[in-house]
DNA sequence: CCTAATCTGCGTATGGCATACGCTTATCTG
DNA sequence: CAGATAAGCGTATGCCATACGCAGATTAGG
C-alpha cells in the first residue's frame, strides 16, 4: 500500500529507510557522526566552514569517504538543519487552548534559531519533510486542532508563524553577529543604523522615516517585546477568524 | 551636520555618494552596468551563475577589473537585489485607508519577488539601507501614518508583512523550480509531497497529520488564496490592535 | 609644458571548493 | 572458496573569490 510511492534518495536518507546491503566491508561511520561532525564546525566557526574536507578531516578520513554516506553536500545541510532544529517542544496539553500552544510552537521555532544560528544560512529547500520538521508541523497542526480552521488554512497558518519566526530570528542574529564582528554592542549596531538613514534619507522626500526618526523612541526597544509584537499581531488575526466561525456555525 | 557619522563603503556606493577622483583614467564602465549585467545573468541563468569572471566576461573586460567597481561579490549582489526590485507601487492615496495600502504594499513584494525569483537566494544581509530599499520602507510608514501605532510598532508591522511575502514567495517559487527540474508542473510536485507525507507518517504516531490528508482538502489550493489568506490574518491582528487604540483614546 | 601623483585595467597567483571516476581491498553470499 | 558487492579514498577537473602589483592613462600643480 506504501510501496507505490517512490521516496526520493535524500528523503529516504533522513528516514532511516536505506537497506544496508549485506555483501561489502562495514562502514567505519554512521549517517549521524557525519551530520553531528557538520553541526559541530557549524556552531564553532559558521556555516561557512562547513566544507566536505573539513568535516572529513574533523572525522579523520578522506574527503570522498563523505559521499558514501550522503549524496551531496547540500543533502548534508538539508541533515544537517533537521537535526540541530531537534524535536518541537511539548505539545498542546489537554486543557491547553490553540492560542498558548501556538505562541509555544513559534518560540521555540525562534529559540531553535537563536541555539544554533547557523541554520539561518542555509536556504530552504523545499516543504517541510525530514522527521524532526514533520515533527514540528505534527505540532503546529495539533495546536490548531478543533479551531474550526479546513486543511488548507491550517497549514498556512503554521507557515505564517514559522515565517515570521525564521526572519525575526535571521534580523537579530544578523544585528548580533554584525555587532560581534565590529567589536560592539548590538544597541550600537541599531543605533549606527538609526543614525545611518537619518543622513541618507536627510536631503529627499523622506517624510514618514523622518516622523518615524523624530519619535525618539526606537532605541530603547527591547528585542522580545518586538518579537511579542508581531505575533500577537498574528494570533490576533488567527483568532478573529477562528471566533467568527464559531460564532457563525452556532448561530 | 550630517559629516560626523561615517558611512560604510558599501552603503556609499549604493547611494552614489562616492566623489569621483579627478585623476587618473576615466572608466570604462559604470557601477550600474556592472550591476545591469549580474541581474541579467541572475535573471537568464539563476544565481549561481553569477560569478564575477561571468560578469565581467559579459562586460568584456577582466574579472578583476570589476573590483574597482566593488569592494566583493557580496556587495555586488546587494546592489543587485536592490536595483532589481525596484521602487515601491505608489504610495498610498490621499483618501485610501491603511489596510489596502498596506495590502498593496505586501503585494508588492510577492510580485518583485516573483518577477526575479532568484533574488530570494540573496541572503538578507541586514536592515534596509540602499536606496530602493529605504523607499519600500518610506512607502510601508506611509501606508501606517495616523493608525496610533508607535514608532517600533510601525516598524514590526512591516517587517511582518515583508517577512511574509518572501516567505511565501519562496515557498512557491521553490515548488516551481522542482517542477522545471523534474519536468512536472507544481500541481504534480505539491501531490507528490502531500504522498511522500502520506507515506512517511502511516507508521508513526501522526494524528494531526493524518487528519490533514483526510481531508482531501489539500490538493485543489489556489496559491494567491493562500496568499491572501496570511495576509489577510496579519492585516486583521493589525486592525485590531488600530481599533482597540483608537476606542480608548476616544473614550 | 612637464613632472609627480593618482587611478584604471588586468595578468598572475593563491588557496580554496564540490565532486566524477576508478582502483584496491574488505566482506559476505551461495 | 569464488564471485559479487560495497567501502575507503587518491587523483583529477573545473570551478570559485580575491590579494598583489605592474604598466599605461590622466590630471593637478608648479
Amino acid at each position: 500500500m506504501n510501496g507505490d510511492v517512490e521516496l526520493p534518495e535524500n528523503v529516504a536518507l533522513a528516514w532511516g529507510l536505506r537497506d544496508r546491503p549485506s555483501r561489502g566491508p562495514k562502514r567505519s561511520l554512521s549517517l549521524d557522526q557525519v551530520v553531528a561532525a557538520g553541526i559541530q564546525i557549524a556552531q564553532a566557526e559558521g556555516l561557512t566552514a562547513v566544507s566536505m574536507s573539513r568535516v572529513a578531516s574533523e572525522l579523520g578520513v578522506a574527503t570522498m569517504s563523505l559521499y558514501r554516506y550522503v549524496p551531496t553536500k547540500h543533502d548534508l545541510l538539508d541533515l544537517m538543519v533537521d537535526t540541530a532544529f531537534g524535536p518541537p517542544p511539548h505539545p498542546r496539553g489537554a486543557d491547553e487552548g490553540w492560542r498558548p500552544a501556538l505562541a509555544r510552537w513559534g518560540e521555540g521555532n525562534v529559540a531553535a534559531l537563536r541555539r544554533q544560528p547557523w541554520m539561518r544560512h542555509v536556504p530552504i529547500s523545499g516543504p517541510p519533510i525530514n522527521p524532526n520538521q514533520v515533527r514540528w508541523l505534527e505540532y503546529g497542526l495539533v495546536a490548531l486542532r478543533g479551531t474550526g480552521l479546513r486543511a488548507s488554512e491550517r497549514i498556512s497558518t503554521i507557515m505564517l508563524v514559522s515565517g515570521y519566526a525564521r526572519s525575526w530570528a535571521t534580523l537579530t542574529a544578523d544585528i548580533v553577529e554584525a555587532a560581534a564582528r565590529t567589536g560592539q554592542t548590538p544597541e550600537q549596531v541599531g543605533l549606527r543604523y538609526w543614525q545611518h538613514l537619518a543622513v541618507l534619507t536627510a536631503p529627499g522626500p523622506y517624510p514618514a522615516i523622518h516622523e518615524l526618526l523624530g519619535e525618539g523612541e526606537e532605541y530603547d526597544d527591547d528585542v522580545d517585546l518586538e518579537w511579542r509584537f508581531g505575533l500577537d499581531r498574528i494570533l490576533d488575526g488567527v483568532a478573529a477568524m477562528i471566533d467568527a466561525r464559531a460564532a457563525a456555525s452556532s448561530q
